[in-house]
Parts: structure tokens; sequence; C-alpha cells
DNA sequence: GCGATTTATTTACGAACGAAACCAATTGTG
DNA sequence: CACAATTGGTTTCGTTCGTAAATAAATCGC
């Protein structure tokens, strides 16, 4: 399935909640049975759901939704990613879909990996894998982001100690830094921030043009940046400026 | 849909892990469209999963597979024990099915109340519940159960103190007392049992029936049980000598 | 005890399904 | 350049799907 008819799919799912399959094969002008193919794949990356007659998306807001955009850029953000962590090493994981998908390439690269997360979405994700350990934060739990915050989540940090963080990002502005876009989640990620070497912050470069609300991290706190090639160049001189090393996977 | 023919269903489902409708229809002498319309009703509850031309059941140990048993029994225990707890009460409640409904039941009641768990499947179970607050405790996540144990859960402990504790059991001897199944989970739930001051067992009367391997709690540790009328004669009983308040709801 | 209503089930039918065979285009290899 | 192998797509076929209308059984009110 070319990648692009798959993104098609996906944005209309998305956009509509609910499309039948007739819909989409008229709009993409191909058969049904083809659409039923790509639904079907898509499905099994876990990226929407399938009825009869229909597919309908993920709730928004959680994770399988955002998985969604830009897919492919994710996944070969998340597989330069996990290149970075060592096995045997203790990393910890912010709630990110790119974030996610590390999670799952650890799993497959079938290299012991202990992952401390404040993501249930995460832990569950990576269920199949006996090659990973899951610890999660315990807190208040959002379920539309699935993730524990709050206090009570930082109190447990002081348990832990890692080399690597893995975040996300909402936003970026080159004057200012790294933006997130939920106060209770910046709040959990730079208290996880202060308890590991390096941080290390996994990104679509859709991210760089948006502006989000909270920041979270100055670019000098930040150690890696791991993107596609399509972040604007005012942005990677900053980040180079402060000192981040900045990795850019082809697009 | 009669009772009967849906616990059959699930029996079938259960021991077959996937059968094909055809097959249902056939043993159970009625057509293809009702068991379509019970398996539609089925999967509206989360027991089972439906796919084209057949149905199969949630992982096993899941606790989506342990609610398929005894369903509408559990299903009165829980909407019994909802009854126990107040408006803007905080309670404890660990990882039995029979507990995820207590949950469910408690958010359909639409009363305010705080609930602290080990159990991820019952914060999502009860995620579209806007009048519950729930807490998870932190730890070693066990992937099959979606539950988090270990000493990191244990510590997290140290910051609830509350009226009631929500268990349920996987046997009961009558000369010594409840039992469980899991060494690590039964380690959380005595930990869970000491920062609260009633301890509630909800279980269907086939536990009693069950012997199991871990001792958990005598049955004087136990304020009250909830079950259904089946339970034999020699466990309520001991259990009312203990001073244990029997609740039985009817079969 | 008996019509009225509700609930359970079946029959009938057009739409949707998965699997397999088939038909290009594209890619890679000698 | 030829010609296998791969990829993306369609057509066809027998089966399963959900819905609606018809029928049978159970329940209720009086």
């Amino acid at each position: 399935m070319p990648n692009d008819r798959a993104d098609k799919i996906l944005q209309l799912v998305n956009d509509a909640k609910k499309i039948d399959v007739t819909q989409l094969a008229d709009k993409l002008h191909v058969s049904k049975v083809t659409i039923r193919k790509d639904l079907t794949k898509l499905e099994d990356k876990g990226l929407l759901q399938r009825k009869h007659g229909f597919a309908l998306i993920n709730n928004p807001n959680n994770l399988s939704y955002r998985l969604a955009q830009n897919y492919d850029t994710k996944l070969r953000i998340a597989q330069r990613a996990a290149q970075m962590v060592a096995v045997d090493e203790t990393i910890m994981i912010e709630s990110g879909s790119t974030c996610a998908l590390l999670a799952a390439q650890l799993g497959k690269l079938d290299k012991h990996v202990t992952i401390i997360t404040i993501s249930y979405f995460i832990a569950n994700f990576v269920e199949r894998y006996p090659n990973l350990d899951v610890f999660l934060l315990g807190g208040k739990y959002q379920s539309d982001s699935q993730v524990v915050v709050g206090p009570m989540a930082k109190a447990a940090l002081a348990n832990f100690r890692v080399g690597q963080l893995f975040i996300g990002t909402d936003g970026f502005d080159p004057n200012t830094g790294f933006y997130g876009n939920d106060i209770m989640r910046t709040d959990i990620v730079q208290a996880m921030a202060q308890n590991a070497q390096a941080l290390n912050i996994l990104t679509d470069s859709s991210k760089f043009a948006a502006p989000s609300i909270i920041r979270s991290f100055t670019a000098d706190r930040v150690h890696t940046v791991v993107t596609d090639s399509g972040i604007p160049q005012a942005c990677s001189r900053v980040l180079q400026q402060s000192g981040v090393q900045l990795i850019q996977v082809d697009a």
C-alpha cells in the first residue's frame, strides 16, 4: 500500500471519526477490496478500528490517535532512537506517541531493557515483549491520555536515577525552547528530567512549527533531539548552538 | 437472550478460544442470526471479541476473561457492594474481576468516589465516568494481569489510609481462611489491607469450593464478604463464627 | 383465563467480508 | 536487453454480515 494513500485514509478516518468503505473507495479512486486490505493493515498497526462496513478512529487524545499522524516518520525516529539504548540499560520514557514506538522497537530488538514510565498505554503496548521490564510510576490517573501525574508520581521518582530520559514535545520556539500543552504532564516530565543524566527528545518535525502553551525545557537542557529532515533551518541552527546533538532521519 | 444460553456461549468460546458462528448455532440449536445477536451483546459487555465469522476470547488471565465467568452473579454482587460506599468516600480496590464491576457500578451511580487501585484494567474500565477519581499505585507491571506489584507498590501505599478495601479471592478453606494464587499479588493485597480499616471480600460462591496456593487472610481479618447464595453451609458458618458480616445476594 | 404487549427467534435479502486467482506495472539480476 | 520476482491493484466467488419483517413464546393487566 502506498504511504500516501495510507495517510489519506487515516486523515479521512480521523476527520470523520467513522467512515464507510464505500466512501473511502470512492474518494481515493480504488476498489473496495483494496480499501479493505488497507484497513486491515492499518488495524494491525493499531491505528484504527474496523467494523462491518466502516472504520472508526480510536478515542482521540488517546495515543492510538496521535500515533496515526505521521506514523512512518515516527517509526523511523523510534528506530534510530532505539540504537541509543544499550543492553540491560534502564531508561525512563514519557508518554509521547513516538516514545511508545521507541518502546516497541526496543522490544523487537530483543535486548533486555528496563523501562520506567508514566504511561499505561506504553506498558500495555509492549506487553508481548518478555525482554522488557516495565516499572510504572503511581499517581493520579488521567484517563484520556492514560498517564499518571501529580505529586504522588513525582514522589515515586525519588526511587530512580537513570542515564537517559526519552520524551516527546508539543511545540518548539527557537527563542525560548520546548513546550507542552498539558500542565500536569509537563510538570511530571520536568521532575523526571531531574532524575536523568541525559534528556532526549523524540519528535517529528511538524512540532517545530507548532507553538504550544507551557514551556517545558530550554534548549540547552536537552542532550539529543531525534527528528526528521523537515525541521526548519532556524530551529536546527538554534539547537546546535545550544549544544544539542541533533539527529535527523531521512524523510 | 436467556442467561443460560449466554453462559453456554461463553463456556464454548472460553474452551475453544475461537469458535465460529455456525458451530455455535449448531450446538445450541438456534439460528445463526440469533447467535450473532447474542455475540453482539456479549461483545458490548466486553466479554468476548467478534471477528468476521467467529468469536474469540480475550487473553485468558486477563480480567476480561475472568469477567466472563458467572457474569450475572458478579454483577449482582458488585451492585450490592456499591451500596456500601458513601459519596465522596475514598476506597481501595484490588484487581479482581468482581472488583472491576464494583468500580463500574460506582461510576454508574454517579456519586463522587476516589478509588485507589493497583489495576490498570480497572482504571481504564471506568474511564467514561467523570465522577470517579482514580489513583494508581506504581510498581513492577505484570502485563498479563495488568496490575502493579512489588516493593515499589508497597512503598507507595504509605501515602494512603482508607476506610474500606475491596478485594476478590481465589479460594477459601474453612479451617485456614482465604487464598490467592499469585504470590506477588497476594503480597501487595496484604500490604493494602494494613492501610485499610475494613477488609471486604467480593466473590462469587464458586471460590468457596476452590482450593488455592497462598494464604492471604484468616477469616477473622475480614470485615464483610459479599457473595451469592451458593456458598456451602460449612463456609458460611465459619465466617459468621469469625465475626464476618456475610452478605448473600440472590442466585 | 384471556387478550395485549413484550421478548425471543426465525426467515429473507442486499451489502460487506476474506481468500484466491488474475492482471498490470516496477524492480532487480544475469 | 530479457525475464524472473515483487508490488499494487482488481475481479470473482462462496460465506458472513446486519437489518427488517414475520412468527412464536412468555409475561402482564385485569
